[in-house]
Parts: structure tokens; C-alpha cells; sequence
DNA sequence: GCGACAG
DNA sequence: ATCTTGTCGC
């Protein structure tokens, strides 16, 4: 896959909020996902080791078999520190590095924080979208920004999430009883087809398999990680 | 100033 | 992300 690199990220903090207020604009609101989607990928880094060091695994599936087809990983050391709203300044250069040598482009790719649901509109998952130009989505575990009403127990059940008057993302529950999953737009699709595509991915877990097999590839497990 | 805070 | 036991449910 090629990869635009446009920006710099060894950069201050100070910057890389520039860098992300910059590139917010250039982000697509719009469902530019294939008619017919064949590939579906997913991205997650390990937690640090004790000397620093993560390892990014970016997993595509088969759709809608959800198969595995490819596991591409990257190790590394990131230079910018864990900072709230920042996220992508430490993660992504390791996952476009996975991505950069992927052999079966993906239709979609879902991320492991938020999209749009971010304090500058520009999360993770629309800074992938925006370097790849990828169809991506906000898929977090956790919220960043933004409130949202009650929701049923049910699988499928969704709230719409606000911040600042805007509309940012859902919180959706993708299986009945648990904790909903925060879902934005990352890029190149709409709020309707991001929570579509991540339903469509969720079987027996709350995390859609994308992401999920990504964390374990990313964690080094045998069964997922080439030797 | 205080609280909140993706991974 | 991690610290943390037993326990309830599918």
C-alpha cells in the first residue's frame, strides 16, 4: 500500500495539534466504501514492554467469511509519549509502517480509538484514513470526548453521541448486556455505514474481529503470529 | 481552579 | 495500558 506522508512526527506537542487542526478539514464525511467489500483489516499495538518497545500488528480478514488472510507486524520503539487526544502521534507511524508492506489491500480498515469522536475531530482512526486514503473507522473501547443517552440492552442497540453541539460518532452495543463500543467516522464513510461495517464484524465479542485479531497478533500470539 | 482523560 | 478475586453467565 502507499502511504502519503505529508507531516513530520517528531514533532512537540504544541505541533502536532497544528498538524492535526490542519488535517481535521481534509477528512471525508462520506460513504466512499465499495459497493462490494472483499477485505476488511484491523490494527492494534501491544502495551510497551519494560524497555519501551510495541509491536503493531495490522490483520486483514476475508469478508464476509471473516477469515484470516494476512498478518503484517512492526516493531518498534515510538518516540512520542502517550497524551490524551494525541494518540495517533505515537501509534501510527508503526501501523502505516505495517500497512505500507500489506500484500492484500484492504476495502476498510477499522482502528482501535476514536475518529471523529476526538477533541479536534481527529482521532486515530481519521488520521489513518487520511495518510492511506483508506475507508477507516473509530471503533474505541473507551470514551474520549462527548455524551450520550441511555440504550437498550440489545445487540445493535445504539445512542448517538454529542459533543459540542456536534454530533460525533454512537456509542453501540455489539452484544446484548455489555459495555457499548464508541464508533466514529475515521474517513471516507458515513456514521449509518460505520456502524453497519462494525455489527457486521462483531460475532462472539464485543471488539469487532478485526481489531480484536489484531490485538492478539499484536500481543505475539502463536496461533495468529508467523515465527 | 477542578475534573476528565482513546491506548 | 495496568493494578486486581472470585464469581456469574452463556
Amino acid at each position: 500500500m502507499n502511504i502519503r506522508h505529508i507531516h513530520p512526527w517528531d514533532v512537540a506537542a504544541a505541533e502536532a495539534i497544528a498538524i492535526q487542526r490542519r488535517l481535521a478539514s481534509q477528512v471525508s464525511h462520506q460513504n466512499g466504501i465499495p459497493p462490494v467489500v472483499q477485505r476488511i483489516a484491523g490494527a492494534d499495538l501491544s502495551a510497551p514492554d519494560k524497555e519501551g518497545y510495541v509491536q503493531c500488528a495490522v490483520v486483514v480478514l476475508d469478508f464476509p467469511s471473516l477469515q484470516l488472510v494476512e498478518i503484517v507486524t512492526a516493531r518498534g520503539k515510538p518516540s512520542f509519549p502517550y497524551v490524551t487526544g494525541l494518540l495517533s502521534f505515537r501509534e501510527a507511524p508503526l501501523v502505516l509502517e505495517a500497512l505500507e508492506r500489506l500484500a492484500h489491500p484492504p476495502d476498510l480498515l477499522l482502528a482501535d480509538g476514536q475518529g471523529l469522536a476526538h477533541p479536534r475531530r481527529f482521532g486515530l482512526a481519521c488520521h489513518l484514513g487520511l495518510l492511506t486514503g483508506l475507508p477507516t473507522i473509530g471503533c474505541a473501547k473507551s470514551l474520549l470526548v462527548g455524551v450520550h443517552g441511555l440504550l437498550p440492552l440489545e445487540k445493535g442497540a445504539s445512542a448517538s453521541l454529542h459533543h459540542k453541539g456536534e454530533v460525533v460518532g454512537a456509542a453501540l452495543r455489539t452484544r446484548h448486556n455489555v459495555r457499548p463500543l464508541y464508533v466514529s467516522i475515521g474517513h471516507k464513510v458515513d456514521l449509518p455505514s460505520a456502524m453497519h461495517w462494525v455489527l457486521a464484524c462483531c460475532t462472539r465479542y464485543r471488539v469487532p474481529e478485526p481489531t480484536r485479531l489484531a490485538h492478539v497478533a499484536a500481543a505475539g500470539k502463536s496461533k495468529t503470529t508467523p515465527p
